[in-house]
DNA sequence: CGGTAGTTTGAGTAATTTCAAGACAAGTGG
DNA sequence: CCACTTGTCTTGAAATTACTCAAACTACCG
């Protein structure tokens, strides 16, 4: 029992019932190396995993070579979830990743033994639809370099809410463990375009590079203001 | 009993208790003529609807005015989830509208209390999350023509799932309720744009207009090779 | 120390946007 | 019934943004 770990068990720490002890007597830790597919484009989703550490990249991949990531997931973040038993988008690990996986039979059954759950699932699964509806303005009306501002305060306040010991402050810190084709296919730009936003908010020192996989916000309200949500979520005081 | 409408209503035929007697008690029909809100932006969402007719566009609007369409909504669909009180996006009918509400607190004690319904909820909104998924794709790494090829497979699978009547066949005919500023901004593109790409399917003879607000399929196949997700959603057997 | 993968920068090109004008349809009032 | 208004849609030309192609730079790894 003190042992079961995990965002899922953290939130099902009230509840107990057969089902519930069933799930997490189901659930395997698992390890995926830097590259490693956790879920593979068109395959049977029979899992359904809880991040304990690294990062995930979750995409969506066209015939002829495009790729859309969809979005990178780290600890506390869930993956799996599909409608069908069919899952239509590739989950690859950026960084080496601990997960948690559990049966979907098993997470189904508990869900529908278990309404106090259910209920805080549900409302895990509308913060995911409501971050794809920020990510789809960002793409559908921002420029480049909105985007790449946008795309910082979406690391920094994921980094802040999915830090592997629990929620955080934000930091000014930004840590960046996927490549510019990563962010790239993100933001729906190119390599290079990402590279240049990148520089050109060097340069109005608004951000500043340690190395190109970490920076430091320093000047958030610049940042805020290229790609902040205030418009629409001041009300959520995210960013 | 009988008179219950509306596809919640569908969902929940099977399920009695007190709290689904109560939710339904509490449904009220709402009519909305074109132009009106049913939603506005960052009110509390105090009100879940169960749409009957008509066609209803889910936007997210910047400051500076630039606007993000999320989804065009239709008879069977829900509006109205939310993961906090408030509410980031405006719905407005673009048609008269008519729909059933039902105040979120009924729908999330029903919820609560009949774990088979809220299973069937969790599988709508998984679909919706998937459908956003489909549109980042689209707006992310498709061209302008693509962009609106995708729209009208979109638009088709829509009229033919959420048909007033329930799921029909898909029809080659597809009704444009919205106007090209609507489709712009759902698409992140121009009205010109848009416009543009519509005479490029016209003259490669993929589509035919009667009038600029329904349009005929001629070459499904044209389409599809151009907006499709056969790519990765081959299984869901779409389009 | 060279090799490789990833990143940055530059120059030219292609796509979409912007600005501007014209076409079309529906509705209004003379 | 016709001119006129209004809103929407289409088309054209110019400007801008992001993309493509290419080369140089950097850091890491064997």
């Amino acid at each position: 029992m003190s042992e079961r770990r995990g965002h899922l068990a953290e939130m099902a720490k009230n509840f107990d019932n057969p089902e519930i002890k069933f799930l997490f007597s189901e659930g395997r830790e698992r390890h995926f190396k830097m590259g490693e597919h956790l879920i593979t484009e068109g395959q049977a989703t029979d899992y359904f995993y809880d991040l304990l550490s690294g990062t995930v990249a979750l995409a969506r991949n066209g015939r002829d070579g495009r790729r859309q990531i969809l979005s990178f997931m780290g600890a506390r973040q869930f993956l799996g979830a599909a409608s069908t038993p069919g899952y239509p988008n590739l989950a690859t690990a950026l960084t080496d990743v601990k997960a948690i996986c559990y049966p979907r039979a098993a997470l189904e059954r508990a869900l529908a033994t278990t309404p106090g759950l259910a209920s805080e699932f549900r409302v895990v699964l509308t913060r995911i639809l409501e971050s794809s509806h920020d990510h789809i303005y960002t793409i559908g009306q921002r420029s480049a370099v909105e985007r790449v501002a946008s795309f910082l305060l979406y690391l920094r306040s994921n980094q802040a809410r999915f830090a592997v010991e629990g929620p955080r402050e934000k930091s000014e810190l930004i840590d960046l463990p996927m490549t510019r084709l990563d962010i790239a296919d993100f933001l729906g730009l190119t390599i290079e375009t990402v590279s240049r936003a990148f520089s050109s908010l060097k340069k109005m020192e608004a951000i500043g590079f340690t190395d190109s996989h970490s920076c430091t916000i320093l000047n958030i309200q610049r940042i805020r203001d290229l790609g902040g949500r205030e418009d629409f979520t001041a009300h959520r005081g995210s960013n």
